[in-house]
DNA sequence: TATTTATGATAGTAATACTATTATTTATAA
DNA sequence: TTATAAATAATAGTATTACTATCATAAATA
């Protein structure tokens, strides 16, 4: 029997409520895989009303405009990695342990844990990668964040820097490092597949490279110094 | 008697070199303010046209579309910064303190010595922040790539990756760490100005903060490991 | 069964992202 | 100096985008 995830998103993000209905739901999902497929960019309410069998009007019934549409898969995501982190970390006695399997979750690769009916995860992660900066890379940012828009993100970010704190309690900068590691995590994926030689990767183009890069990375910084 | 720099653009990036008219150079300074005042998202070239006291036909005389123009200002900066490295790091024997100053250069505050008449560094810097990434996290960017649209940018990292080689010959990710320290340079600002939370520095909004945390981060991962 | 609510169908508007045409001004070359 | 070429201004036009509005109908709920 499955369990599936009904994160409680922020009610400022959406109209109607997506997760509602059965039309709200194929909003989503066909949202993720037009976004995915066109990029954010050339998506429009008007292909996606084309490619979920409705109208214009009944989208914008759900969602504002498209940059908030983005910023609810967004949201759903991270809320989805942070459930993640916690789940995977939460029985671990080490901190060590912890920080390598929350690295390994930030660079996974579908696997069958992670299917799931409605969602298509690879596409999601795929999205994440090339486009959740464009949610906060705005100028409106400041009243986006009065809205709480960014909660998961920032909880994510607060999650992980608690096991660098925990790892060693004397290091200043743990949220910088957390943020770092997040966006490193898919800014070097981006690098090594579309432009590698900004990376050290490009030979031999496999996440577990990315993996590596950032295990020296974190616990390099986080090593307690003795001076 | 003051010196100019006119970086060789790549030609790909304009349809005619708006470096060589009037118009042309205040379609690129205006440019920038507007970018600057608006935001990527709401400039258009009827607004730009109209601030430069001409028409929307003349300045897609000179770029394709807003995300060229956008390129081309993009690529002037990370011409612009790779000199500054470059000249400020040449005259020095210790790699630490080219690293240093790479990182003082990264994170630079206006003075008098980076005034030019015609472009606003101060805007450019803040477009670099928030609009930069915009160029290449795009469906097109392969493309754009085989262009060689991206040169200034990969310059500036096999730069700064040869500092780290030369400081620490062993260490095995130099072009990743690059992008990750140009990155987080900005990222980081962006960050402390706009989701104070997702940092370490939300109290005191200073870029020394942000300066700390790069030396410690950087120092920390090229230091050579006896094990 | 009555009534609210959601959706579909359709229309319409202002702005965006361009392309095209012609007249006029400016620069350069003979 | 004049002829010629090149650049710009002025204007118009098109398809698409990013919405808003209206009304009829279908589905859910009371």
């Amino acid at each position: 029997m499955e369990w599936q995830l009904h994160p409680k998103m922020n009610e400022k993000l959406y109209l109607k409520d997506p997760d509602h209905s059965e039309i709200g739901k194929k909003i989503i999902s066909n949202g993720i895989s037009l976004i995915r497929k066109i990029g954010f960019e050339l998506f429009t309410f008007k292909k996606l009303a084309e490619e979920t069998g409705t109208t214009e009007a009944t989208i914008y019934r759900y969602f504002e405009n498209k940059l908030r549409l983005l910023n609810y898969i967004v949201s759903w995501y991270w809320h989805w990695l942070d459930y993640q982190v916690m789940f995977n970390t939460n029985n671990l006695t080490d901190a060590e342990k912890k920080i390598k399997v929350t690295i390994q979750i930030l660079t996974w690769q579908l696997d069958t844990n992670h299917a799931r009916q409605d969602i298509d995860l690879e596409d999601l992660h795929e999205i994440i990668i090339s486009e959740s900066s464009k949610v906060y890379l705005t100028k409106h940012v400041s009243e986006d964040n009065k809205e709480q828009l960014f909660m998961p993100y920032k909880n994510l970010c607060s999650r992980i820097s608690q096991i660098f704190i925990e790892y060693n309690p004397g290091y200043v900068y743990p949220r910088s490092l957390a943020t770092t590691m997040i966006e490193m995590a898919h800014y070097q994926d981006f690098f090594m597949n579309n432009l590698p030689s900004l990376t050290d990767f490009g030979n031999e183009k496999n996440i577990k490279h990315v993996r590596n890069f950032l295990v020296d990375l974190i616990f390099s910084t986080l090593e307690k110094k003795l001076n």
